[in-house]
DNA sequence: ATATGACTAAAATACGATATTAGTCTATTA
DNA sequence: TAATAGACTAATATCGTATTTTAGTCATAT
């Protein structure tokens, strides 16, 4: 019992130091020594639980995904209306992973496009698991008569598609711009989804 | 006048070989020498037209962005309601630069690479100049009473913004997927955004 | 059963020598 | 005499090789 919570605790551990090396070295200068080093384990104990560096890294991009898919979640089950909770998840969606990689000022660049190839490969994955979660309120809304009837997938995609560029994906925060600036943006591309033109 | 005449021509002459020599060697495999000798001229000519290699490819990155504006300005001018307008003028900013660089197929990401710093500062230049172009329809829907009153600069902002991630900036036209599926996005996202959830 | 860290093969770096290339500039041409 | 050419140069990239660093493994310890 004992093992297993530890087990699960020291995937965080690794996760949480190599988000810190990450964020202050890059990809290239974060050595899996420096990483054992920072968790306070051996080498090896790493390779228990990741299969490798490129896997860690890839790792703690999906736990930002995940946070990002957990408040989506949440406000897709809140008690607002649907309108109203598609438009929060549009700002959600963009301010999780805003926020995730605020700390990474310089180095994030590089760790693009060293997992270049593996990154653009989860994208469409973790784009199809947000958009599902879209799809259940859109859904919802048009059962509801508030919604116009269309296909659901493809709306849900489109949602997802049109919130893409706002994304840390390839421009960095800094280039990105002010926080405010970023949610501000997100929320009108919201708003007129919703009221239309 | 023949020399002006000229002058205009080899300018465009050289944007032509670059785009060709780009295309299959990518950036860093071009060399001056080699795109004189492609325009047939002497490698000196190329330096009274250009300031150097970066802006000539730069050029050639503009001369297509100039082709989008001019196709938007040309749909903004058509004698269609202003809705259907801006939906063909989604579609068009984006396959307008799908289709002028389909022959990059592999030496993209190498262009992107070695340009980013100067790419990303004209980027803000290049959307800025097509959202005042979608800003004249926006104003003229809203004075006749089909659009929702709203911050025209800000919605035409917007309107650009919801498309990008369709571009092939980061993106190679190979990642992006199928012409016919980008057109198709690209239409759905102007059909949301015309008539709303 | 889990964790460790010395170990190894592979990859990155350093460096001096060589080759290539961007950009210049004077001679040439039309 | 304005536009073009291409030889020239300083700067950058490439190469070959020696050296160092690093990812990943595995026999041993807890």
């Amino acid at each position: 019992m004992r093992t297993i919570a530890v087990r699960e605790d020291i995937r965080d551990l690794i996760l949480d130091a190599a988000d810190r090396l990450l964020s202050r070295y890059g990809y290239q200068k974060m050595t899996m020594d420096d990483l054992a080093r920072e968790v306070g384990v051996a080498k090896g104990t790493i390779y228990l639980h990741f299969a490798g560096k490129e896997e860690v890294t890839l790792s703690v991009v999906d736990r930002i995904v995940e946070r990002a898919k957990r408040e989506l979640e949440a406000i897709s089950k809140s008690d607002r209306e649907p309108a109203a909770r598609l438009r929060l998840m549009l700002i959600a969606r963009v301010m999780v992973r805003f926020d995730n990689v605020r700390h990474y000022t310089e180095n994030l660049g590089d760790l693009l496009a060293a997992l270049r190839p593996a990154l653009l490969a989860r994208r469409a994955r973790h784009f199809e698991e947000e958009a599902r979660i879209f799809a259940v309120v859109l859904r919802e809304g048009q059962r509801a008569g508030v919604f116009v009837r269309r296909d659901v997938s493809a709306t849900a995609h489109a949602l997802v598609l049109a919130t893409n560029s706002l994304l840390p994906f390839n421009l960095s925060t800094r280039e990105l711009g002010e926080r405010e600036d970023v949610e501000r943006q997100a929320a009108r591309i919201g708003d007129l989804f919703i009221d239309g033109l």
